[in-house]
DNA sequence: GTCTATATAGCGATAGAC
DNA sequence: GTCTATCGCTATATAGAC
């Protein structure tokens, strides 16, 4: 792995556990194994290379997601597989951890990715949920755009509880008491396929 | 205002502004206007301020879900009032911010009202649903644990979601969203009042 | 490209005078 | 109780040799 590659991918990490305020250019180093001199040959120094980190995490963030949105099955289906899809519960969403950050909330180009990533979750997740209704499978009452924004939420603040509580159940009980109340909007419109 | 209370007060804004490892002393002393040797005097260093600072947070939060929790109405009329209550959505919720916080969270002692207020919070909501399905007011099927763990989630989801808009909008829509969601769970026992 | 040296500021706390 | 002085350490770079 060359040296910027390991450097970005040491800044992912200490972002995640500590965020932009926590994380120090000398803990980078550390954890990359490079120098000092090195780091700042390849970055302008910390806003620089954050950009680069959050910038990657959001991308592969938004990856996965179209990964299970674009799978095969009912809207219902493919809501289940994205939202129980194996995560790292207790260390949290990457992205919405971002939000908690001064630093990063306060600097509109480290901003932007984290704005980017929900908008378009939540835009996508929309479009699903409206096709579902279209089909049938979801009640016509059913609001896309609402529901959207819960489901997201629902994830977001399934990492949260699961961090104050250091354990992983309540994100799961929250997962599944939304893909309950989900379930009980199925519409009349389609039978399962034979 | 006595001084010891002007430094928890100002803990309290800057830990929410900015979480813990983003709080220095000297910003503390600063906002609250007491010297150095003041704030020392009066507590054993940042933590046991920032203790001081989040157990109170932790309290009023509490106190406040059980004016609504406890107030008058239906099940979902008493969830409603709660969910719509009036919030500081841009600021975020300051228990759940502190979740995300490397420091709080290695330090059990720094901890633990984070980890009550929440534990505390779904215990709460599981006896109001458990309550309101008894009643007939909600669906026989909806699992009251799992539902409650989801319309908190909803709660601190929405707040990172906001964030990351810098709007309330993507909060308010998660509220109506599950609101929406529950409301189609209304059983067939419980006419309104006359 | 990478290294070491150096710099200014702030962090988190202690000491001791008033 | 409050103030100022001081401390050792880290944050975030910059400079210039190799």
């Amino acid at each position: 792995m060359s040296t910027s590659e390991r450097l970005i991918e040491s800044t992912r990490e200490l972002l995640w556990e500590r965020g932009y305020v926590g994380t120090s250019p000398k803990a980078i180093q550390q954890r990359s194994g490079v120098g000092q001199g090195s780091m700042y040959h390849h970055f302008d120094g910390k806003p620089d290379l954050a950009l680069a980190a959050i910038t990657r995490t959001a991308e592969e963030m938004r990856a996965n997601a179209e990964l299970e949105f674009g799978g095969p099955g009912s809207t219902l289906e493919r809501l289940a597989a994205y939202l129980r899809r194996e995560r790292d519960v207790l260390r949290g969403c990457p992205v919405g951890r971002l939000t908690q950050d001064p630093e990063v909330m306060a600097d509109a180009t480290l901003r932007r990715p984290v704005q980017e990533t929900f908008g378009w979750l939540r835009g996508r997740l929309t479009e699903l949920l409206t096709e579902g209704r279209e089909r049938g499978e979801l009640d016509a009452a059913l609001d896309p755009v609402a529901t959207a924004s819960t489901i997201v939420a629902v994830l977001q603040g399934g990492y949260v509880l699961a961090r104050a509580a250091d354990s992983t159940e309540p994100f799961t009980e929250a997962v599944e008491g939304i893909l309950g109340l989900l379930a009980a909007q199925r519409g009349p419109g389609v039978s399962p396929r034979p």
